[in-house]
DNA sequence: TTTCTTATGTCATACTCATGTTACAAGATA
DNA sequence: TATCTTGTAACATGAGTATGACATAAGAAA
């Protein structure tokens, strides 16, 4: 379950890598910011401080090594991953080795998949592997394992959830009691992309016809009017 | 075939080389857990159960010979097997430590492909034993062989699988029930060669026509519209 | 209360995009 | 060499979902 867009800073010199690049991983969900060379790079990072930094090897002015390196030493950047863009493999050591700190690496030519495949590989390292999202929850006599991606209520299997349903009964789920927007639900479960807000009625409708046993009268998850939804484990 | 991630406990007291290793290791696809001193690797040892301990002889604290020893007395530990890492190209603790029970060391300054090699080489000698990957698994009709490599329905032999189709299904049957994303499937089944993703929905298609009795209403490889393939041992 | 306004529930349908499927070429194996 | 495996691309199909229309319920105002 993926939260607001990421933040990506794309620091390279050929106005044709970045132009595809940056297509490919707005394609992919990221916000994506460019700077033309080192100095430039390392204001940029400093300044919108992104969740990620693709970073050329070969820069005019700064090289990326001493960007690298600049970027570590800063505590404001230190924990940002880097991933290295280098034309030779010879340099790969140097670079990942112990002192450069990059979190990883693609050779020049790449294949703009593996890039985009190494970006969200770190992006999953660095988000918090926190069990909470993958243990099963115990919501009275619901049941939700977002492992199989199953609920049961009292141990009797429910009709089988969609993606998207499954995915807001068990964000709602993970915060009993709280109260979600219908642009809070638009943004984390969807992804952002949609603004008609009726897309969340019609598909907590759909939940509710398969959890509720009166989808008329829902228990699990209530309308709180005027704002949005919100999921009460008692039922 | 690998299951999921090997875990690797890396007991090291240089952050640069943690880091640097802990890289390189998760780029081979090891989950990869560290430890500064030889307390904490002892403990983390007992708490984790690793697949695998990566030890430095020069500890602080608690030295690396200590821990070794300690390990291999414990019965929860006695069976993993443990890489050293040492710095003195003669020291003659390294024979000492392969009394100790170490499995293989190398010498520092040390090259990483190395490491990473015996690493692998242990890990294969390991396998054999781990009889958990090596059972054969009942999945309702379906019978699976690791050993042999072959799978069977009610007995009769079916189609030869080949590599990649087995890696698949031995996988999912071994973790019935749970959701595998295509991400998830490639980098376990594929490691990290391949970036398309529309590679495993061909490779389930062929799998389908072997073990399903009418690959178009799949009862085994079951489709998570949306999310992946999950694997059904009722059939 | 009654009426009015607005938010939400529900339904039917078209459309989008994920998946199934096939064919082919490149790579691996023998 | 010939054969088998596997990745890639192209096309076909269908599940899931967005959308708009209408119905209904909640709250506000009279």
């Amino acid at each position: 379950m993926i939260g607001l867009k990421e933040r990506v800073l794309l620091v390279e010199d050929e106005p044709g890598i970045v132009k595809g690049l940056s297509h490919s991983m707005e394609r992919d969900g990221y916000q994506v910011t460019s700077a033309r060379d080192g100095e430039e790079g390392l204001r940029l990072a400093l300044q919108t401080k992104p969740d990620m930094i693709i970073l050329d090897l070969m820069l005019p002015g700064m090289d990326g090594l001493s960007i690298c390196r600049e970027l570590r030493q800063r505590p404001q950047t230190r924990d940002i991953p880097i991933i290295m863009l280098t034309a030779k493999r010879d340099d790969v050591d140097r670079i990942v080795g112990l002192e450069m700190g990059a979190d990883d690496y693609v050779t020049k030519p790449f294949n703009t998949r593996e890039l985009l495949a190494r970006m969200k590989a770190v992006m999953r390292r660095m988000k918090r592997r926190t069990d909470e999202e993958d243990a099963r929850i115990n919501a009275g006599v619901l049941t939700i394992d977002p492992e199989a991606r199953i609920a049961t209520k009292s141990g009797a299997p429910l009709p089988e959830l969609t993606a998207k349903e499954f995915d807001l009964l068990h964000l709602m789920a993970l915060h009993p009691g709280r109260v979600f927007e219908r642009e809070d639900l638009l943004r984390i479960v969807w992804g952002m992309e949609h603004y008609d807000t009726r897309t969340v009625d019609v598909c907590v409708g759909r939940l509710r016809k398969k959890i509720e046993d009166n989808p008329a009268k829902p228990v699990f998850i209530v309308t709180r009017w005027g704002v949005g939804y919100t999921f009460n484990p008692e039922g």
